[in-house]
RNA sequence: GCGGCCGUAGCUCAGUUGGUUAGAGCACCUGGUUGUGGUCCAGGGGGUCGGGGGUUCAAAUCCCCUCGGUCGCCCCA
C-alpha cells in the first residue's frame, strides 16, 4: 500500500456530473463505421505511397519535450501536451508533429542509410489548440518525405505523391488546388529589394497574412516595415510576376512538375510561405477550391533541419496531409465510399451469411461449417438472433453487405445465394461449400 | 487562451405567452409458427430535455455557472 499522502488526489470535478465520461475535447471515439471510413483513407494513403517507392516507418507518440522547442522556441510548449512522469523530473511531450521525430532518426543512422531517403508514416498527432471545423486536438497525419535528394526532382516526385493520392480518393485538378511558394526565390526578390536579412522573418509573415488583412492595413503594414505604397505595389508586383524565368530552382521545378504530369493541379504563387520556420525552399499548400476549408496538407523543404538534430548536412523535402480536413473535403464531394463498396475498399466485406433453417439438423450443421469456412480464410457470419425466420435473416445477411447467404437445408446440402445478383444455387453439398465460394 | 452562436431519444427535429405522466419520423429489438433481401402489420426498449445551481405554486421553456459543439481571433507543424 502506497502511504496516504501518495494516494491519487481526487478527481477535480469538472462539470461532468450526469456523463463522468466522455471523449476528451477535441478526441474522437471510432465506431465501426467511422473505422471503416478511417482504414479508407489510411489503406489509400499506404498503397500510394508504396506505389511511388516510399518505405514505411513510425516512431514514438510522444517525445522529449526538448525535441520541439530547439527548433521552435519556448512559445510552442501552450500548444503541446506535454507531462512528467510522476516524480520524474524529464518532460515529455505527444507529438503534435512528425518531423522532429523523422530528423531525429534520420541523423541517427544518416551516414549508413542509401540516399535518397523515402519514407513515409501513419500516425496520430496531438496539439492542444482549441477544437474547430478541420481542426482537432487528435488527429491522424500521413507524412511523405524525401532525404539525401536537393533537386527540384525531388521536391516534383513528392508533390506527385500527394496528387497521387487525391487522384486516388477521386478528386480532380479542378477540385483541388496545389499552390507553390519558394522562401529561397522570394529572399532572392528581397534581396533585389534590399530587405535587411533581419526583416526577411517579418516580411514572410506579412506575405502570409496578405490574404486575410484589408488593403489598408497591408499598406500599414508594410509602411511600418519601411516600405511605403508605391514601393510596395513595385514588391507585389515582381512577387506576382515571379515566374519559372526569375528564379532557376523554381524554373526547374516548374519544368520537372510538367515531366511528372501533376502541373494541372499545380500553380506557382510566391504568397505561400507557412507559418514553420524551419523551411528553406519550395514550400507548399493543398486546399480545395471550395475555399471553404482549411489546408489539406501542406509541406515544404527543410534543407537544415537534419544538421539541426546532429546529424549531417541532408537536404529534405516533405509534407503532411491529415484525416480531418481530408474527410470533410470527401463527404462534401460525396467521394467518401459507404457500404458494401467501403467494406470492399478496405476488406473487410463479409464473404457469406450462414443461415438455418431452424431444422435441427440444419442447427446442428451451422457452427461446424461457419468454423470451416473460417479456417478456409473465408469471412464467414452469422445471426445471434433467436428468429429462424429466412426473410429476416436475409435482411441481416444483405445489411452486412455479405457477399452470398447461405441457406442450410438439412444435414448436408445448402442453398448458396449470391445477393447481389439474386442467384440461387440449390443443392450445393456444405462440405463443398469451401471450393463453391472460393472457385 | 479570448469573443459570438448553439445543445430535446442513436440520427433529424416538434414542443404554443413557463402549466398536468415530454412527442414524431428514421434507426434498433421482438413477434407475424416451415422459408427468400433496405416493403407490410403488430408490439417493444431507449430521454433526470448536455450537467449543476437559482427564480417560481410550477421550468425543456427565464437567470448564472459548467461541459460539449460550431464560427471568428491567436496559431496553424
Amino acid at each position: 500500500m502506497p502511504p496516504e499522502d501518495q494516494k491519487f488526489p481526487e478527481p477535480t470535478p469538472s462539470g461532468r456530473h450526469g456523463k463522468p465520461f466522455q471523449a476528451p475535447r477535441g478526441a474522437r471515439d471510432f465506431y465501426p463505421e467511422d473505422m471503416a471510413r478511417r482504414q479508407y483513407i489510411f489503406d489509400a494513403w499506404r498503397k500510394t505511397a508504396l506505389r511511388h517507392g516510399f518505405d514505411e516507418i513510425d516512431g514514438p507518440t510522444f517525445e522529449h519535450l526538448d525535441l520541439y522547442t530547439v527548433k521552435s522556441g519556448e512559445g510552442i510548449v501552450n500548444e503541446l501536451f506535454s507531462f512528467r512522469r510522476a516524480g520524474g523530473e524529464t518532460d515529455f511531450a505527444l507529438r503534435p508533429e512528425f518531423t522532429p521525430t523523422l530528423a531525429r532518426m534520420v541523423a541517427a543512422k544518416a551516414n549508413s542509410l542509401p540516399k535518397p531517403i523515402k519514407w513515409f508514416s501513419v500516425g496520430n498527432f496531438f496539439r492542444a489548440e482549441r477544437p474547430q471545423r478541420g481542426r482537432l486536438r487528435e488527429f491522424s497525419q500521413w507524412n511523405v518525405d524525401i532525404l539525401g535528394d536537393e533537386s527540384a526532382e525531388a521536391d516534383a516526385e513528392l508533390i506527385a505523391c500527394c496528387v497521387g493520392a487525391l487522384e486516388g480518393f477521386g478528386l480532380s485538378s479542378d477540385q483541388i488546388r496545389l499552390r507553390i511558394g519558394h522562401r529561397a526565390a522570394v529572399e532572392s526578390i528581397f534581396r533585389r529589394f534590399e530587405i535587411a536579412e533581419s526583416n526577411y522573418g517579418e516580411w514572410f509573415a506579412l506575405l502570409d497574412r496578405k490574404p486575410k488583412l484589408e488593403q489598408a492595413e497591408y499598406v500599414n503594414q508594410a509602411q511600418r516595415l519601411g516600405f511605403d505604397e508605391k514601393r510596395m505595389k513595385e514588391l507585389d508586383a515582381a512577387l506576382d510576376n515571379a515566374t519559372a524565368t526569375t528564379d532557376d530552382d523554381l524554373s526547374s521545378l516548374a519544368s520537372q512538375l510538367e515531366r511528372t504530369g501533376v502541373s494541372a493541379w499545380t500553380t506557382i504563387d510566391l504568397s505561400i510561405v507557412r507559418g514553420l520556420a524551419y523551411y528553406t525552399g519550395m514550400v507548399f499548400e493543398v486546399h480545395e477550391t471550395g475555399g471553404k476549408e482549411r489546408a489539406i496538407a501542406g509541406g515544404g523543404r527543410y534543407d537544415n533541419l537534419v544538421e539541426l538534430f546532429g546529424g549531417p548536412p541532408t537536404p529534405a523535402v516533405g509534407f503532411a496531409m491529415g484525416d480531418v480536413v481530408l474527410s470533410l473535403v470527401l463527404q462534401d464531394r460525396g467521394l467518401m465510399p459507404e457500404g458494401a463498396e467501403l467494406l470492399d475498399k478496405i476488406d473487410a466485406r463479409p464473404d457469406i451469411f450462414l443461415i438455418s433453417n431452424g431444422q435441427e439438423e440444419s442447427e446442428a450443421a451451422l457452427k461446424p461449417t461457419v468454423a470451416e469456412l473460417r479456417r478456409a480464410g473465408l469471412h464467414a457470419r452469422h445471426t445471434h438472433r433467436t428468429t429462424r425466420n429466412v426473410g429476416k435473416l436475409l435482411k441481416e445477411a444483405s445489411s452486412c453487405h455479405a457477399r452470398y447467404a447461405v441457406i442450410i437445408e438439412n444435414a448436408a446440402t445448402c442453398t448458396l445465394k449470391n445477393l447481389e445478383t439474386g442467384e440461387e444455387k440449390k443443392d450445393v453439398p456444405l462440405d463443398g461449400l469451401v471450393v463453391e465460394m472460393q472457385g
